[in-house]
DNA sequence: GGCACTTTGTGCGCGTATTCACAAAGGCTT
DNA sequence: AAGCCTTTGTGAATACGCGCACAAAGTGCC
């Protein structure tokens, strides 16, 4: 079985940096350009920790798997800390994007301004639909599934974004993995199976909003509310799932 | 200070079903869900772990969070299955949501359609633009952000949806916290800061991105290929990867 | 130059998550 | 009914992440 969605990278025990410090790296560099837009020039790891929603000692714990870039009596240095960390995440240099499936949420990545701001230039929409098929977007054409390897290859495409319907992103996830894409975005309700070396994100709306209703349930009726699977509670199929009962 | 972004549920030691597995629970859900319509009637912990890209045995563990609802030899039913997790999700109830922001973004959102296929009710659409305010989105008028607390009443909103820029974000979360909500998603790239009892949680396609290019430049250029902060390595002083403003 | 103050970097303990591996449990065949 | 085969449920070991608390290191005042 090949599907990997969540692999540890940290299996070297190079100078690997944990993948959840990896994960918070965006965020404290977002809270970084906001106080430098603001002119600040240093920044102690309590005030960057409160900007950035985190404990200050993990800030610093994680800044120190970069190396040492602070001044102790002082802080960081916030301009030198911007560039460290871009560096770390690889934001130096310029990241190629296709996005695949241009429906709406295709359509509203096409226009999000997050990426171009971070040094990731989309160079192509592509869509199934030949209704949708040369339609301009947000300064683009959209090109044809068909020409998706090319793409691929003529702008040297890095990352793809699927934001196909579930039906039709493992084909298309194989496909640019076959034309040797190994970093794959997906927004389509699906676990994607790839081979090794190759990565997969999953951004899932709807999972979000179940994890947000399973707390609002907690908190609605305490913590004994859970329906307790009375007799109209309708179980699906006629069977009656009563007492569901747990140790 | 108030922020908890990453709040752990389980405080108490009552019967709580790990975050974690919390967080696997609506991927299980579809899988199950796609298994039912496909007729398949029972299903085993190895089959379904891998259809959801997750370790058999954990898999299992999570569902025994549920209670026993497997048989030994057989496997699960998957009817049943489906049932008790949606119940433990809360999916058996509806959820009403309401949308601020409708950008491009919050448009995508009004029209996905994996919101209403598990319970969750668009109950209105708000934006702050007079220019927006009064079209018609996915068969929704949308009201003027004004109008924010009277919907979010009159419709018993529980969770809303943040979809404005960023420079707003935080204003609507003060609002809509004020006016009873207690479940936020936001999709604005900020910290949003919260009274204690209210959930947030974030989906942020640029912190993705990012995650995916850190990981894309190790392969490329091995453990070692780091720009080893060379001459020309562009010290702190010369900012070029500046910019920002998203969303 | 010395001293008091600030802030970093990190050792350590704790709780959580993951995975293995196996005994217990149920079904099916003969 | 007995025995074999499959699959669950979970104890135990390991790995990981978090946050406290403090020593080390640097600043700046006097």
């Amino acid at each position: 079985m090949t599907s990997r969605q969540n692999r540890n990278h940290r299996d070297r025990a190079d100078r690997g940096i944990p993948e959840a410090t990896v994960a918070r790296l965006p965020v404290y560099l977002r809270a970084l350009t906001g106080l430098q837009e603001r002119g600040v020039a240093t920044v102690s790891s309590e005030e960057l920790a409160a900007a950035a929603g985190v404990n200050s000692a993990k800030l610093r714990k994680d800044l120190s798997h970069l190396g040492s870039y602070g001044t102790r009596g002082v802080g960081y240095e916030v301009e030198y800390l911007v560039y460290q960390i871009s560096r770390e995440l690889g934001l130096t240099q310029d990241w190629v994007v296709a996005i695949i499936g241009v429906g709406n949420l295709g359509r509203a990545l096409a226009g999000y301004g997050g990426f171009a701001s971070r040094g990731f230039r989309v160079a192509g929409l592509l869509d199934a639909d030949e209704a949708i098929v040369g339609q301009e977007i947000s300064g683009m054409t959209v090109e044809h599934t068909d020409r998706l390897e090319d793409v691929i290859a003529d702008h040297g495409v890095s990352i793809a974004v699927i934001a196909t319907p579930a039906a039709a992103a493992q084909g298309v996830c194989d496909r640019v993995v076959a034309a040797g894409v190994t970093s794959v975005l997906n927004f389509a309700p699906v676990v994607l199976s790839v081979p090794d070396g190759v990565d997969v994100r999953k951004v899932d709306l709807s999972i979000e909003l179940q994890i947000l209703a399973f707390h609002e349930q907690r908190k609605a009726g305490g913590p004994d509310d859970y329906a307790p699977l009375a007799s109209g509670d309708a179980p699906p199929g006629a069977t009656q799932y009563v007492e569901a009962v747990e140790a």
